[in-house]
RNA sequence: GGAUGGGUAUGCCCAGUGGCGAGGGCAGCGGACUGUAAAUCCGUUACAAAGAAACACCGCAGGUUCGAGUCCUGCCCCAUCCA
C-alpha cells in the first residue's frame, strides 16, 4: 500500500508498505544485479549505509545460478540473507544492453546467453515465473527499451508491443500469485513506460498502462544517449499521465543532480549503477563535487574522502590509503570506494525526505546543486 | 683472462624472416561509464605535425647492401658459468 504523506509541487514524500517492510520515498535502490553489489559488498554492509532496497535481475540471475535453484533455497531473500524490500528487474532491460545476443518477437525475446552462449527464451510470462521463483519484493514488468535514436515508427511499434506485453505480465502474475506453492503471493507488480524522446508516444502509452492497474509505474528507456534536458523534459510531460497515486520509478536514473531534478517532477523510485560502477573506478561523489581518487593530486591527502561523511570509509581512512588501494588492485580499494557512494545517494535520499517532511525541498535542492557546483 | 646469453624509443619487461618512419605488455598520467556482458573500456607516454615538407644514436664505431634493428668486424656494458 502507498501512502502520499507530504507533497511539494510535483515532489512526493510518501511510503509503500510491502511483505518485507515499509518503503521510505523518494528511494535509491542499490544495484545488485547478480543478487551481489559489485564490489565486496555484503548484505551485512547494507545495513550499515542506509540500504532500503536490493535490486537485481531477473536475466541474470535466470542465466546463473538459475531462479528454480533460488526457489529450491528459498527465494532471493533467503538465498542473500537480505529481508528487507527486493526489487527485481524483469530482463527488459537487457534486450536493450544485450543488443547483439538477441531477437524480439512478439510472443518474446530469444538471447543468446552472455555466459556460455545457449539459446533462451523470456517473454512476458517467462519473465514473471522467474521473478515469482525469485520471490522478490517488486517485480518489474517485461518490457523493450528501445535505443533513444530509435526512429518513431519502431518506437510506435515497440511501445503497442511492450503494452501487450504487460497485460500478459499483469495475467501470469495474477495466476502465480493464485498458486499454493508460490513463495511471495504478494509480489508487486510496476508497469514500465516507454516511447523513447516522443512525448505523444510516452504519454499515450501511460495513459494505456495506468489502465492496467499495476503496483507502481516506471519510466524506462531514459538515459540511454539523449540530453539531459532532453530526459527532464519526457520525465516532467509522462509522469501527470501515470497514477499519482502509485509510486513511480525512474529506472536506471542517475546522477546525484538527475536524481533532484526527478524528484522535482514527481518520481519517488530511482536506481543507478553509477554509484557502484564509478565506486570501482575510483570515482567518489562528495558534496563538492565528484573526485576520482586515481588522481596523482591525491597521492599525499591524508583526508577521508569528504570531511565530515561518516559511512565506513571516510570514518577511518584517508584519500591516499584509498588511492593506494585501488592502484595497488586491492579488493578492500573497491569495497571502500562502493560503500562510500552508496551511503552518499542513500544519505542523500534521506535529505530529500526530510526536506519534503519539512517542505523545504527546492531550498535543499538548489544548496545541494551549488554546492556540487554542477560537476554531477 | 675464457665460454655462453643479452643490450629495442620515455621507467621496467619483451616481439621483431634485409623493406622499420620498429610492435606488444606492465608501470605512469588522464578520461569515459545512467533498469551492470564493466575490479571494465578508451586515450597518452621521442621530436615534429596533417605535409608525398622534415625527421630519430634499435649499446658504440665501422663494413656489406639499392636498402641494416636484422648480416659481417671491432669495441663497450650487463648476466651466468669457468679459471
Amino acid at each position: 500500500m502507498y501512502k502520499i504523506l507530504k507533497t511539494e509541487g510535483r515532489a512526493k514524500r510518501a511510503m509503500l508498505e510491502t511483505v518485507h517492510g515499509t518503503i521510505q520515498t523518494p528511494v535509491f535502490m542499490n544495484v545488485g544485479t547478480a543478487a551481489a553489489i559489485k564490489g565486496a559488498v555484503s548484505t551485512e554492509d547494507l545495513e550499515g549505509i542506509k540500504t532500503q532496497v536490493e535490486l537485481s535481475n531477473t536475466y541474470h540471475l535466470h542465466v546463473r545460478p538459475g531462479d528454480t535453484i533460488i526457489r529450491q533455497l528459498g527465494g532471493l531473500h533467503k538465498f542473500m540473507s537480505w529481508d528487507k524490500p527486493i526489487l527485481t528487474d524483469s530482463g527488459g532491460f537487457q534486450v536493450f544492453s544485450l543488443a547483439g545476443l538477441r531477437r524480439i518477437k512478439e510472443e518474446g525475446v530469444y538471447f543468446n546467453s552472455h555466459i556460455d552462449g545457449r539459446k533462451i527464451f523470456m517473454g512476458p510470462e517467462e519473465s514473471m515465473q522467474i521473478q515469482s521463483n525469485l520471490a522478490s519484493t517488486i517485480a518489474m514488468a517485461f518490457d523493450e527499451c528501445p535505443s533513444s535514436v530509435a526512429d518513431r515508427h519502431y518506437v510506435e511499434a515497440s511501445v503497442a508491443r511492450t503494452a501487450r506485453w504487460l497485460e500478459r505480465c499483469k495475467k501470469e502474475m495474477h495466476r502465480l500469485c493464485g498458486l499454493e506453492d508460490t513463495i511471495n503471493k504478494k509480489q508487486l507488480l510496476f508497469g514500465i513506460n516507454q516511447g523513447a524522446i516522443y512525448d505523444d508516444i510516452r504519454i499515450s502509452h501511460a495513459m494505456r498502462i495506468a489502465e492496467l492497474e499495476c503496483d507502481g509505474y516506471a519510466l524506462g528507456g531514459l538515459a540511454v544517449g539523449e540530453s539531459h534536458e532532453q530526459m527532464y523534459h519526457v520525465i516532467e510531460e509522462t509522469v501527470p499521465y501515470l497514477p499519482q497515486n502509485k509510486p513511480t520509478y525512474l529506472m536506471g536514473v542517475g546522477t546525484p543532480a538527475n536524481i533532484l531534478e526527478a524528484v522535482e517532477r514527481g518520481v519517488d523510485f530511482f536506481d543507478c549503477v553509477y554509484p557502484t560502477r564509478n565506486g570501482r573506478h575510483g570515482h567518489l561523489y562528495t558534496n563538492r563535487g565528484k573526485i576520482n581518487l586515481f588522481n596523482a593530486k591525491y597521492e599525499l591527502d591524508n583526508r577521508p574522502i569528504e570531511e565530515g561523511c561518516s559511512c565506513p570509509a571516510c570514518r577511518r581512512y584517508s584519500r591516499a590509503y584509498i588511492r593506494h588501494l585501488l592502484k595497488a588492485k586491492e579488493m578492500l580499494g573497491m569495497r571502500l570506494c562502493v560503500l562510500h557512494n552508496l551511503y552518499f545517494y542513500n544519505t542523500m535520499m534521506e535529505e530529500i525526505r526530510q526536506a519534503l517532511d519539512e517542505g523545504g525541498f527546492a531550498s535543499y535542492k538548489k544548496s545541494k546543486l551549488d554546492g556540487m557546483s554542477g560537476h554531477l
